[in-house]
DNA sequence: GTCTATAATTAGATAGAC
DNA sequence: GTCTATCTAATTATAGAC
């Protein structure tokens, strides 16, 4: 789309500016939700000021969607690096990859499931758009497998198992300091994960 | 604890204005996170002003306590009481009646997971409030059932299937809005609510 | 018991200095 | 590109009238 022209020292402060607001909001928004976060602590969290953010991305919706399309962006290229790094799989251990490789994936960005649950309540702009630019993709090629796997079918609808395997794989991650008050377990060590990758996986798609 | 006296008339509207104003306060906090909801929302939803609800309530931590408490509460009754209308059954039939239950519980209350999320990330005294009143009596109950019933063993242990189970029964009820645009179906559809609370109480307590 | 009015704080967005 | 200052609106909590 653009000529690739040498950046600037501005060019690249700019870039690493805005990445670093970004990150910060994922984590403000992920743990307050929209209207709980403010631009000021998404500001304080990465060493800017408040009016830089708006300098930056013009308002707080801006802001907000930029953050959930780096966010799924991020999560989408980890679940296929993650399943394409395997051998070529029949349908079935392909599906239990791609169901492993999503709770791994939930478990190092927990600010997904949270983006979801924070929107996924009133039907307003925002839901729109997250569906849009971002949701129905994972949706669809989750379907595509889990039909050829055999997972998928009329007694167990697309709709329920997506929503199976999402609760079931990222909840546990989601919320670390419930998870820590209540079972003594960490959920963000690395066995926890492994197992937790695991056990849906094979919940899901049976081996036998 | 207390004599029962005849209820006066204004003893009569003062619960029914803290029970109203508890409603309106369970679907804003589920909806907003404990930030993002504020007290004259609340107020306004069911009707009253604002400083009504200070007057009730004292101040909106309080209220958020009153709020989850109610919630906590119902979903309890509503599990024990369609798990105990039951012939008395044998352990694995039992397990798979709690899920049932859970999973129908949540469909009809799928504030509960939103709670979860939304407060969840923080180790903040709402959290530890929120297991030593609420969380921790669902999980205890739970582990026992479910290690009668042989669900739970060393390979699957309590801490995972607990959160498998809640994020597996409730996600979908809790992102309607979502739910609904992605994938075109209702969660509050009385058939899907059947059909995936058979789904989740199969996948986790398999019947052969 | 309920409402209105208000104090003190904090929010998002804008303008101007550097 | 970044910061400080400021405007307007909305927040929680309190006080007083009815």
């Amino acid at each position: 789309m653009k000529a690739d022209k040498p950046l600037t020292s501005r060019d690249r402060q700019r870039i690493e500016t805005r990445r670093r607001i970004i990150e910060a909001a994922v984590a403000t928004f992920a743990e307050r939700g929209f209207h709980g976060a403010s631009t000021r602590e998404i500001a304080g969290r990465c060493g800017v000021t408040q009016g830089l953010v708006t300098y930056h991305f013009k308002n707080k919706d801006n802001l907000w969607r930029r953050a959930a399309e780096h966010l799924f962006a991020t999560m989408l290229d980890g679940i296929r690096a993650r399943v394409d790094r395997g051998a070529p799989h029949e349908p079935r251990s392909l599906a239990r990859e791609v169901v492993r490789a999503y709770v791994l994936m939930a478990a190092e960005h927990p600010e997904l499931m949270r983006f979801m649950v924070q929107e996924g309540s009133v039907d307003d702009e925002r839901v729109q758009w997250l569906i849009e630019h971002c949701e129905r993709m994972l949706y669809q090629s989750f379907g595509g497998i889990m039909t050829l796997a055999g997972v998928i079918d009329g007694e167990r609808p697309a709709h329920h198992l997506y929503y199976v395997m999402a609760g079931a794989g990222s909840l546990i991650f989601s919320i670390p300091a419930l998870c820590r008050r209540l079972t003594g377990v960490d959920p963000s060590d690395a066995e926890i994960i492994e197992r937790h990758a695991d056990i849906v996986a094979r919940l899901l798609v049976p081996e036998v």
